[in-house]
Formats: C-alpha cells, sequence, structure tokens
DNA sequence: AATTATTTTTAGGCATGGCTAAAAATAAAG
DNA sequence: CTTTATTTTTAGCCATGCCTAAAAATAATT
C-alpha cells in the first residue's frame, strides 16, 4: 500500500531525476514538495525501506525500478484525468491540475483502464505531455535546444541543461521561465547567438545560454 | 476545511439518521464505520466543536443544518460518480461503490457541476436512489420492499436497502438489474420466500434478498 | 589544511485518527 | 430498588506526516 505522500514524493523524485540524474538532493525535493528539509529525510527512508527508493545518507535519493513504476501510474492517471477534464467537463489547462493532482490517487485499475479507452485512448495531456500506456511505456518529450531552432520558428520552454545558480539567475533576470513562449527572429552566424521574443519583447541572447535551455517546438 | 474522515462520518450519521431519529447511538455508528465505539466518541466531539453535528455525552448525535450540508454534497457527488462509472466507463453495479468512495471526497465545485452537466443532469443513481441537485434538495423515491408486495402484482426493479459487494453480486448473477419488471407469483408462508418472474423466467428468492430489493409497484 | 558555510540528519513535539483497557453512566433484570 | 449487563466515555498508546532546533556530515573558502 502506497499513501497518497508517498506516491506525491514518488512523482516529485521522478520528476527531479530528469534535472539530477545523479540523484536528487533532500533540499530539492523538499523544495518541490513545499515542505522541510527534515521532513523530506523521514519520508525518504519510509520510502527507502519500502524498496521504491535507493537512498544513502547525504547522497541524494534515486528511485528504484519499483518506485518508477508507481509513479508512472500516477503520472499516466494525473494526465488522463487532465484530458478527461479538458475534453469532457470544460476545463481550461489552467484549471485542470489541482482537481488532476486529487484524482491521480484514485485507486482502482478498471477505472484508469475504462478511463483510457473512454477517451480514446490519448496519447498527449492537454499541455503536450506524453501519456504513458498500461505497461509505463511512453516517449519522452520531444524537447530541443533552443540553440537548434531555427529563425521563425517558435518553442515553449520546457527545462535547462545547465542548472546552475548563476544560469537560473541570469534567467530569472531576463524573465526567461518554463512554459513562456519563445520566437527565435534571427541568427547571428559569426558567433550563432539569437535574437528572440519574449512576451513580446526582443532580446539578444549569446549561444551558451542557447545551448542550455530546453524548448517544445510548437 | 473537512476531512476524508470526517466526511464519511457525516454520511454515515446522515444516513443512520433515518432510522434512528431520535440520535445516532455511538455504537450503531462504530458499525457502520467499521470502528470502535471510543474512536466514534473522539471523532462526534470533534465535529461537534466544528458544529456539523450535535452532541451530547450518552445521548447519542443528531446532524446540524451545516453538517447535512456538507453530508448531502458528499451523497451527491458519490451518486453523480457512480452514474459516470457505469454509463460511461461500463461498471457494472456492484463495482461502483468502492470507487465512488474515493471520488466523492474530490473537492471541486467546478468539477461536480460539470459532471452533473455531462452526465444530462441524472435524478437517481445506478441504484435508484436520488441524487440531490445544487441545493440539496432530492425527493426521496416511492419504493417498497420487494417482501411487501402480494402476489399478482408487478414491481419494477428502483434500487437496493443493502449495498453490499456479496448483495449485488448475488443480484448481477441472476439478472436482477435496475429497471427490470418483476411480477410476485407466489408467498411461501412458511419462510415467506417468494416465486417471483423475470424476464419470463421464474425464480426462487429467499425473504433476505426480498427484504433488501426495493421495487416501485405498477 | 583549517576554517567557514551549507546541506542533511537526528531528536523531540504536534495533530489526526485509530486502538485497548479501564472507568463511568445508563439500561435491564431480579 | 438494588444488582447486573450494556453502552459510552476516558486515559493512555501507536503510526503517519509534518514541524523546529540542534548536531553531524559534506562542500566551499581562505
Amino acid at each position: 500500500m502506497i499513501s497518497f505522500s508517498e506516491e506525491n514524493y514518488l512523482k516529485a523524485i521522478f520528476h527531479l531525476q530528469r534535472k539530477f540524474p545523479a540523484g536528487v538532493s533532500t533540499n530539492a525535493l523538499a523544495e518541490e514538495m513545499s515542505t522541510k528539509a527534515s521532513s523530506v529525510t523521514d519520508m525518504v527512508k519510509k520510502l527507502s525501506e519500502k524498496d521504491l527508493v535507493n537512498y544513502k545518507k547525504y547522497q541524494g535519493v534515486k528511485i528504484s525500478k519499483k518506485g518508477e513504476k508507481a509513479a508512472v501510474e500516477v503520472v499516466r492517471k494525473h494526465r488522463l484525468w487532465e484530458v478527461f477534464l479538458v475534453e469532457k467537463l470544460n476545463f481550461s489547462w489552467a484549471e485542470v491540475h489541482d482537481v488532476a493532482e486529487q484524482l491521480e490517487h484514485i485507486q482502482s485499475e478498471k477505472l484508469v483502464l475504462e478511463l483510457d479507452k473512454f477517451l480514446g485512448f490519448p496519447r498527449k495531456d492537454p499541455h503536450g505531455d506524453p501519456i504513458p500506456d498500461t505497461h509505463g511505456n511512453f516517449q519522452p518529450l520531444e524537447k530541443v535546444l533552443l540553440a537548434e531552432v531555427e529563425p521563425g520558428q517558435q518553442g515553449l520552454c520546457v527545462g535547462v541543461r545547465d542548472s546552475s545558480r548563476e544560469f537560473l539567475e541570469y534567467l530569472d533576470k531576463n524573465k526567461i521561465a518554463l512554459g513562456k513562449e519563445i520566437e527565435v527572429l534571427e541568427r547571428e552566424e559569426f558567433d550563432q547567438s539569437l535574437l528572440i521574443k519574449l512576451e513580446g519583447e526582443e532580446l539578444h541572447i549569446s549561444n551558451t545560454i542557447a545551448n542550455n535551455l530546453f524548448v517544445k517546438t510548437i
């Protein structure tokens, strides 16, 4: 039996692992879960005892096969419910998240199977994220480095490659954040720097920056 | 903020109140909740402090206006979800209960409104019980126990008194379902068992069964 | 390499919702 | 109208999941 809280932690670890493949730190997890590091340590110990994660003191946490299976199942449910809410119940994509956060914990194998069927086996949720199938298989988001986007194309900011404080501070300072829409206007061939449009404003960014920012082309 | 547990207690008190209008006893509530009397006392105190019930020591508990509003809302959600599961997701009569028990606690006003609309504002759940409207109003069904129907009379199957998994599975097995027409042919006075006709077939059912099946006489 | 800063863990507490066992109140029986 | 039986409450304990404050380990600086 995996509790709501445990499921939420597994989901967070699963997501953070993309960013921190070497192991998710206690602090990072605490921030993601909006809780304190000490609470995270407690929970991570419990998850470790249930073999849902691999954990060694002071060395962060990595999800186990068993934990990943559980996390993917929660993700599958979350995204299927998002499709349901948007397509059948007229929710806007901004409204779905909180409700899907609750619905993802409902336990019933039949429910998930039938919901999937009812929705016509959708492969993407309303945000464009892939929905895992019954076996937990799903192709990761086709994200691409901003540096590889051709002028004229647009992208949705979906992640960073470098997650150093400096880089994140640079992004903050320039109002570049997850979910923001970016249009590449020009590429300067001499230094591979880009002229982009972000929220109506034009901005010049170096190749170094563009090489560390992931977008999903749209 | 009303917790899952509190909602479940309110729902149980609300239901038991029909049987015990003078006040629901601690033991009756404990049995309904499959817990111990001492746990019930604790919870009832808490509900009383929140003005969701009226409680005086050793004198049982009665639901308050505020508590009834909350209980009816949970009942509304439970029954709407049951309709959804049966009509849209191919759940059988027997399968819906456990899942609806979970879904009834999801908090989102919009969700309930839109679900209601999506289902076409149903007035009865799959067991024949009425679904409260947005304001908590619902008309009780004029239903009678099959055990009280005289030989020669016919009835439309509209609901069950016992909604345990075992009973519902028994009904499924014998093809007894909502909307089915039943004619009482004979009553055996010795054990009060009935011979009925269901879809042209004769069927012998015990008094126990007849005492848990509601019909609307026609 | 030694000191300082940061991260992580431990220790001890709190609220929720459950439990058992014993005490108190009410109901039933003699 | 006592005595016995039943019901209900209290008292004290347990697990979950969170917290704060202090200690321990690791990372960063000088």
